[in-house]
DNA sequence: ATTGAAATATGTTCGTA
DNA sequence: TACGAACATATTTCAAT
């Protein structure tokens, strides 16, 4: 993988494959290359160099958690007390399933996490019995998402 | 797709297959199969059947921003005039491509949403030429994520 | 709900341009 | 880099249980 202040040179045929695969990682090669024009096995050749140059990090089926009764979703900022050594907290953070996200972040906090949890009952829970409980986690601020209105990933 | 509060069931075998596809969207339905010891057509119908549930919303390529040169993530926090409509201001926050997420949210904000550039000149000017220009955006608190160290979908 | 088998479509490799 | 052909796999459908 290219290091990150050296950017990897792609050209309009690249974009074109990802921007499909983006949308629909199960998209058969062949149906994108008769979509763009060329063959199935010149994608496939392109397909190789942008995973060699790391710019393809995986595919994802996404799960839609609302259909499994996950309505709850939240931002939280945490103070941590200086004491404490952040890479414990978020170990301790990583072993909650509802915790989603974790940013160690500029401003007022140490780390901002999203959680995802049933309903408002069960972010609380998550919050009083696990997220306060963890050693040098004094004081937490939460953003409950009352709606998200954009969820996309970078434009390519 | 099933109301929000009314939860799809999905048993042990649902749950190996989409812990499988979470993982990799372009595993092949018979490579599964043979790891889980049921026949691909069974495999078949249960992806059928929860994709009509709307459990599946689709899957993705995943794309390392970093390769790009994007390297500066981070949350702000929006305050708008009580006089805004805020459909009208995520109009034009979805209009900025490096906008990626826009959540409605409790608390000190109306908005937060989630920026992605390529360093803290970009994001700066993002902030002042476009973010700041939006009527109705009086003011906002930029938290840059400078390490993200969960980055996880629910747990099935 | 699950199976195996058949038909169709796709993934993958390779020699060549 | 791209191509087409050849081969290996996978997807999809279906009748049967």
């Amino acid at each position: 993988m290219k290091s990150s202040n050296e950017s990897v040179k792609i050209d309009g045929i690249d974009k074109e494959i990802l921007r499909f695969l983006m949308e629909d990682a199960r998209k058969p090669v062949l149906e994108i290359a008769r979509n763009i024009g060329i063959s199935g096995a010149a994608i496939h050749q392109r397909l190789r160099k942008l995973e060699a140059s790391g710019l393809i990090s995986g595919s994802k089926f996404i799960i839609n958690p609302k259909v499994l009764g996950y309505t709850t979703m939240a931002y939280i900022g945490i103070y941590l007390d200086k004491a404490m050594s952040n890479p414990l907290a978020v170990r301790e953070l990583s072993k909650i399933p509802e915790v989603l996200e974790c940013h160690y972040t500029t401003g007022n906090w140490s780390i901002l996490i999203k959680v995802l949890c049933r309903d408002n009952e069960h972010l609380m829970q998550v919050l009083n019995k696990q997220i306060q409980h963890i050693e040098g986690i004094s004081r937490t601020e939460t953003f409950i998402s009352l709606d998200q209105q954009i969820d996309r990933q970078i434009t390519i």
